[in-house]
DNA sequence: ATCAGGGCTGGCC
DNA sequence: TGGCCAGCCCTGA
């Protein structure tokens, strides 16, 4: 599978700084999804075993760059919606559609085709009453 | 289908 | 404790 409950065994002393088990968690997660693929925050937060914290993914996108020694494919991860984070929408959009994922523009915001034989998962779903 | 507003959660500094 | 954020969901137009 993709689901590694090792991260939570990863779990000790935090202590001092970044490379908290959080952010391997998310590294590792992030690193499985395959190429031509995406997925959103909050399944990359489900499968990094922390469900919920696709907000606290973001984050950890964000920091990427001061990680320079952990390259991850981050233009993998998109949002729920499809839609891609405006600060990096535009090199996310190149470095998807190099990879053959069909993005879409209007006006500022890029979205991923979202196939609707495979839509994308929800997390967290709350029923509709 | 798309968009805006509002409320809420998780992790971190 | 307080506040930030590359989010998520729901509702309504």
């Amino acid at each position: 599978m993709f689901l590694e409950s090792g991260a939570v065994a990863l779990r000790a002393k935090t202590k001092t700084t970044t490379p908290l088990p959080f952010s391997k968690a998310v590294w590792q997660a992030v690193r499985a999804i395959p190429r031509g693929q995406v997925r959103s925050y909050a399944q990359v937060a489900l499968y990094a075993g922390r469900p919920g914290a696709a907000r606290g993914v973001g984050r950890e996108m964000a920091a990427l760059p001061h990680q320079p020694d952990v390259p991850l494919p981050w233009w993998r991860v998109t949002r729920s919606d499809g839609t891609l984070a405006s600060q990096v929408a535009q090199e996310q959009a190149r470095r998807l559609r190099a990879e053959g994922v069909e993005v879409t523009q209007r006006g500022d915001t890029f979205r991923v085709k979202v196939s609707r034989e495979a839509p994308a998962p929800r997390v967290g779903a709350k029923r509709k009453r």
